[in-house]
RNA sequence: GGUAUCUUAGCUCAGUCGGUAGAGCAAAGGACUGAAAAUCCUUGUGUCCGCGGUUCGAUUCCGCGAGAUACCA
């Protein structure tokens, strides 16, 4: 008895390079639901600014994970991880087929190839170690995780707060090394994915992001930014599209420089996209209007196995 | 029109007591397994405005020209 071969679509590529609309057309050619992978349009609050899809787009297929979670709640891979396979397993109870679609590189794998298990921290440790870095600085981290764990000491990144502090919250949370959970294995999972890039020319991406912003910005974003203000050192709003305005909120920079930053700002994050997508080799890269030809690829993949 | 100051990396500027130059920002490249739109790392050759002159040697000194700014008319 073989099982029916399943199959996730898995939609990557920069922001604004035309994931959404590729998106949509492929459940629909499909007959199936989008899983997205994108770690800001989580977020019920924040619609403008992380280029959501519209009311109209979310009605043209369903969607999972789009605007399930409020700004104030903590939000991570793990638990992405978590929501994104439960949705699929719905979504495989009745299809064949699935798409995952996002920019969210880390998103997309923790879906793909499966993380390792780590213990639930109290966050209390975080907070802790936030507190040490704050006061004494990267040399304390550096310090207490060579003590605790020699090996990922030698190979991690020693000016990069961010892993230092995830590293040691494990170390101080489990007594044991933070690299002893690494296995670095992937998983094993239910179904087959069929990696599609959206892959548009840098310069032409450039001029498509700048637009976008200031299309945002005719929508309604800066009133969006001004309303969350309040909330701004709040992980979901280190996000570009906001932290940018709320220098101007401050009267510390002009309209002008804080948008130009916005456009900046998003340009150099699609550049981190690339870079990440770059690594990976799996992928196949199509234009995001080239629907047809990305299909055709889907129907051989298929057949081919 | 006159006088003064300025003209150096994409931008803002530093500097060379004459031996062809360097910061910040931008940009480019990269890393990244629970903050990932986050976080972090690497990368600086450019007719030193143009043309002459002095000099072994000029971006640096001198002259002329062009442009900019300020003040005086």
């Amino acid at each position: 008895m073989n099982p029916v071969e399943k199959y996730l679509i898995v939609l990557g590529g920069a922001t604004a390079s035309g994931k959404t609309g590729l998106a949509i057309a492929l459940a629909q050619h499909f007959k199936t639901a989008i899983v997205s992978a994108d770690s800001r349009q989580i977020y019920q609050e924040l619609n403008i600014g992380t280029a959501k899809p519209t009311a109209e787009e979310l009605a043209a297929a369903k969607h999972y994970l789009v605007g399930h979670v409020s700004i104030q709640n903590d939000y991570n891979v793990g638990r992405f991880e978590q929501e994104a396979m439960h949705a699929l397993n719905e979504i495989f109870s009745k299809q064949n087929i699935a798409i995952l679609a996002g920019g969210t590189g880390l998103y997309l794998r923790a879906v793909c190839e499966g993380l390792d298990e780590y213990p639930t921290i109290d966050p209390q440790i975080r907070l802790d170690l936030e507190q040490l870095f704050a006061e004494e600085g990267i040399v304390a981290l550096q310090n207490e995780l060579k003590i605790n764990d020699l090996a990922y000491f030698e190979k991690v990144d020693l000016n990069n707060p961010h892993r230092l502090i995830r590293a040691l919250e494990i170390c101080r949370g489990t007594g044991k090394p933070f690299s002893v959970f690494q296995k670095k294995q992937k998983e094993a999972r239910p179904f087959k994915p069929i990696y599609i890039l959206t892959d548009l020319d840098r310069a032409f991406l450039y001029e498509h992001i700048n637009q976008r912003v200031d299309r945002m910005l005719a929508n309604g974003l800066l009133e969006e930014a001004q309303q969350y203000e309040p909330f701004r050192a709040l992980n979901a709003l280190q996000t570009v599209g906001y932290q940018e305005f709320m220098n101007y909120f401050d009267g510390t920079c002009d309209l002008k420089t804080a948008i130009d930053k916005v456009k900046q700002h998003t340009r150099n994050y699609a550049k981190r996209q690339v870079t990440w997508f770059k690594k990976e080799t799996h992928w196949q890269r199509f234009h995001p209007l080239a629907v047809q030809d990305v299909i055709d690829f889907i129907q051989q993949s298929m057949t081919h196995k």
